[in-house]
DNA sequence: ATGTTC
């Protein structure tokens, strides 16, 4: 789309200023190319987030936004309950609390690159990946309900990883106000069996060289050494965080008329965060981000087992694990006073600066690590949040490279064996129950993730630590 | 993202 279309701000800020039912302006933080690169829909999508009831300040898009259901992927947007403010199931996403985290490995590349492909195979052959893929663990209707309160706490309680870890996940691994009764029968029978599996789709485990520094305290302070290896984990909450979505969308599209709510697309369908069905949906998504956290804990376990076949004394501690679909009860100050606000982050990282007291000791004189998801070529990326990105985008940041092309026009332009041939000879070795799946993951459907991130330090959003370059990859 | 079109 055309940057025309906006304000200009500074090289990295636009803004539109409210016009028809606008309540507040949209302000999207990106070059004037990558701009140039994103669908109208974008423009579309955040400006009609603006005439949601409640929200505040803006609308935010990231550098890595594009086209969502609703929302942009890469949208941020802040609700005040007492003013009608709203949750919305598109807000957050299908894919509810989907999340990065990273394992340090302290080994070398060298000793990752003597067995990499048994590796690889092992880590594929251990990690269930794929639509539908399935687990060893089954859950019966009390140990689900037990999970979905407990998150990663849960796994770490029965064995599905260690208690230092929980130090390192957002809230400690464990959303407050779950209500695993607002969660439906349907939701809870397909996660049954998908507890410590990956997915499909954007979802992977990599094991990633530290190919570059930036930041070298900071990296120091994260654990990172140039030459030194990590795993890092992209997934989210399955099953039950899809019906969950599904369900109450339904019911916000419904619900819209008698709440008074106008929507200007109904995918934005929404309620009011004082009503019924809001306070609703926030416990069965906090139910959902619980799914998400232990799953991602389990999968780290995993990762960890495979791990230990290979290098007996390899350790995999946990850097930290974040989650990039989630709406957030947060304080932040708004006309210098500081009130609890709905934060929304949809494909957006929460990216707190240092001395942020929600953050681990270990971590809070660097600033909240932001994992930046790029694509299996590229890489990806550790950010760390600044200061500044707390009045930019009330402390959020970008997720990924973001899509620059559909999944459908992606395999048209590729095919998945030509993709994994590619990556082999660039040293990267792909595995994925699905040839279609590589294809439209192909690196080139991706934006250009260095300029994502350029982007987002010249905003003030986060600023970057370190690249990581993917030596396997394990894609769903 | 998703038992990839309830």
């Amino acid at each position: 789309m055309e940057a025309s279309r906006f304000e200009k701000l500074s090289d990295t800020a636009w803004r539109v200023a409210p016009f028809g039912a606008m309540r507040v302006p949209a302000i999207i933080y990106a070059t004037e190319s990558l701009i140039a690169e994103m669908d109208d829909k974008v423009f579309d999508q955040v400006t009609n987030v603006a005439k949601l009831p409640g929200i505040v300040r803006a609308a935010y898009a990231m550098p890595d936004a594009h086209w969502g259901y609703g929302f942009p992927i890469g949208g941020v947007a802040a609700f005040d309950a007492g003013e009608g403010g709203v949750v919305s199931a598109g807000g957050v996403g299908f894919d509810v609390s989907c999340g990065v985290r990273t394992h340090l490995t302290h080994l070398t590349r060298e000793q990752i690159l003597s067995v990499q492909q048994a590796l690889a195979d092992a880590l594929f052959e251990h990690v269930p990946a794929g639509v539908g893929s399935e687990g060893e663990i089954a859950l019966d209707d009390a140990e689900t309900t037990a999970m979905l309160l407990g998150g990663a706490q849960w796994a770490v309680e029965r064995g599905f990883g260690r208690a230092e870890d929980l130090d390192r996940i957002e809230e400690k691994g464990r959303a407050t106000d779950a209500d695993p009764a607002a969660v439906s029968e349907h939701a809870r029978q397909r996660q049954r069996r998908e507890m410590g599996t990956l997915g499909s789709g954007n979802h992977y485990l990599e094991v990633q060289e530290v190919a570059e520094i930036f930041d070298p305290a900071v990296a120091a302070g994260y654990g990172l050494i140039q030459g030194e290896c990590v795993v890092t984990i992209h997934c989210g909450s399955r099953g039950l965080g899809h019906q969950i979505g599904t369900e109450f969308l339904r019911e916000m599209v419904i619900s819209a008329q008698q709440y008074g709510i106008v929507l200007p697309d109904r995918e934005l369908a929404c309620a009011p965060i004082e009503s019924e069905l809001g306070q609703k949906y926030l416990g069965a998504m906090r139910a959902a981000i619980n799914c998400a956290l232990a799953n991602r804990e389990i999968i780290g376990h995993l990762a960890r087992q495979v791990f230990a076949r290979f290098f007996e004394r390899a350790e995999l501690p946990l850097m930290f694990d974040v989650s990039h679909n989630t709406c957030k009860t947060e304080r932040h100050a708004i006309d210098g006073e500081t009130r609890p606000l709905f934060i929304h982050r949809k494909g957006a990282t929460r990216a707190f600066g240092p001395g942020h007291e929600s953050l681990p000791e270990a971590l809070r004189p660097f600033g909240q690590p932001v994992l930046i998801g790029g694509s299996m070529g590229a890489g990806s990326y550790v950010l760390a949040g600044m200061e500044t990105s707390e009045r930019q985008a009330f402390s959020s940041a970008c997720h990924g490279a973001g899509r620059r092309m559909s999944r459908h026009a992606a395999t048209r332009a590729w095919g998945g064996r030509k993709v994994v041939d590619d990556l082999r000879a660039q040293g990267i070795i792909v595995k994925s129950p699905s040839l279609r799946g590589v294809a439209e993951e192909a690196p080139g459907a991706y934006k250009d993730v260095r300029a994502v991130v350029d982007s987002a330090q010249a905003a003030g959003l986060a600023k970057k630590v370190a690249f990581l370059k993917p030596l396997i990859c394990v894609k769903g």
